[in-house]
DNA sequence: TTTAAAAGTTAGCTATGGCTAATAATTTAC
DNA sequence: GTAAATTATTAGCCATAGCTAACTTTTAAA
């Protein structure tokens, strides 16, 4: 599941602190949005258009081109998508699974937000920051207030 | 409020699309992710121990001492804290402001995830990276489930 | 008071994630 | 079928955020 090579890391854990395990899964969580945007976006883009193109990626980033060519470089590296140069995003297996999970969290935290009373506009904008820091138990109560609060 | 000099911004924004917009918002949000970690961070260590020494700051953090001087500089250069070589940390009055506003994000978020049910400890991780993405909308609505939901 | 330990800094590395400008490839239009 | 427009890539820039290794300063101990 951890496609993440983790390369900058120290030899020894620079501290086994409680307090610092917040941060350090921060960080870690921080690592993944990226990658976790596009291939979500990438799975939208093919479901409503039939293929993922990167210029539509852009736009709907609100980046520019080469942003998104160096980062469908690192999503195939990471083996979340396969491509060839000038043609379409395609999502391995793995990024397929990823995308599902993503589309997952991002659901069950918008419809939380908007049950909680947000304005559909406002909840799509928080739901979209917030859905890579959710823990399991939290999207849990997040489903559960959601369904029948 | 916006210390924030955002130099590789595009001269033209890549894209007015409504859907960008909110990914726009999230980058900005990450941008100013560990700028407000560090600040309210300094702020605890000065309360607890009436001081806030870079050694701490990484343990609190979980990383190396190097990487605190880099982000402390950049933080003296974004004029949220003073410091001197080899001397404890301390927060200009926009620091503190921002110290503030980040601690009362963090408690609003903390009080109800634990409110909503989760465990201490969780709450606590999911806090730490949910607290950089709710809008004052979503802070509202947070506050008054948790006083009195 | 001198020395050893701890703390902080500097230098230099890697990788990410933005950008522009220039180039290459593909589509589209004529 | 060629020319123009669009799309994609490459090269090269900047800043952030991590790291290690080496060095300096400060603090604490002997």
């Amino acid at each position: 599941m951890t496609h993440d090579p983790n390369l900058a890391a120290p030899a020894e854990p620079p501290s086994s602190d409680n307090r610092s395990e917040a941060f350090q899964g921060v960080r870690e969580a921080r690592r993944n949005e990226l990658a976790e945007d596009y291939v979500e976006l990438i799975a939208e883009l093919i479901h409503e258009h039939g293929e993922a193109r990167p210029v539509a990626i852009a736009a709907r980033l609100g980046v520019r081109a080469p942003t998104v060519t160096k980062a469908l470089d690192r999503l195939a590296r990471e083996g979340l998508i396969t491509r060839e140069p000038y043609r379409s995003v395609f999502l391995t297996e793995e990024g397929h699974a990823l995308a599902r999970e993503c589309r997952r969290r991002h659901e069950i935290v918008l419809r939380f937000l908007i049950r909680l009373g947000l304005d559909a506009e406002t909840a799509e904008r928080d739901a979209e920051g917030i859905e890579h820091h959710v823990s399991e138990q939290t999207l849990a109560l997040f489903a559960a207030y959601a369904d029948e609060g």
